[in-house]
DNA sequence: CCAATAGTTCAATAATTCCGAACTATTGAA
DNA sequence: TTCAATAGTTCGGAATTATTGAACTATTGG
């Protein structure tokens, strides 16, 4: 269940805006910004979202090359790929993430 | 059938994303900010596009606060909010503009 | 006046996303 | 050494969105 990880390079600029557009996954990476290293839970603390749900939303993200997961026990400890994120679009995230 | 064009104030960061998360909006968005007051088929010159996906297009770039429609004798001409825009995201316009 | 143009709107279909259920892997405790 | 609890993933159907053809509106040149 390794999980793969796209070189930025292989992102479309859709694909990181598409990830970017919802607020469940804004959340994962605002919160992932703040402090990294969360699992599931607490990367997204917000109720009421089922867990098959929440798996996707971090799926999308990886595929987007916003956040890398690793395993580490049973849980599934996540990043945001800030550097390379960057790097690929410059100044996209800072702007996302500053907007209130 | 003058369109209502929202205050950048009303807009959420996750319909801005949305509306730019698209290939046939991002090209009209490109298009206008190269040159301003284009209409439809000029903003969306890429064939294949029915003129009802065209004019949704274009309805969700309105609503999203990032394109303002006029009407022009048989003709809707579009521009850029740039200005309202960028004052509520900073940056973040330039930054998908700048992405390749 | 009327055919052509440049769109919009509507409702049905197509595509996506969401989520419950079943599953996998890991671990701490009995 | 089990085994129940934890922390997720995956799958397929249900719910939601997007796309599009058809019908419509408004404008204008001939």
């Amino acid at each position: 269940m390794a999980f793969v990880h796209p070189n930025l390079a292989d992102v479309p600029l859709e694909a990181a805006l598409h990830a970017l557009a919802d607020p469940a996954r804004l959340e994962i990476v605002r919160n992932l910004a703040r402090q990294s290293d969360l699992n599931c839970e607490c990367a997204l603390p917000s109720e009421g979202i089922p867990k098959s749900t929440r798996s996707n939303h971090f799926k999308v993200l990886r595929a987007a090359g916003l956040v890398e997961t690793r395993k580490d026990g049973r849980q599934y400890i996540s990043r945001l790929r800030k550097r390379d994120f960057d790097r690929r679009f410059p100044k996209l995230l800072d702007a996302v993430l500053k907007a209130r």
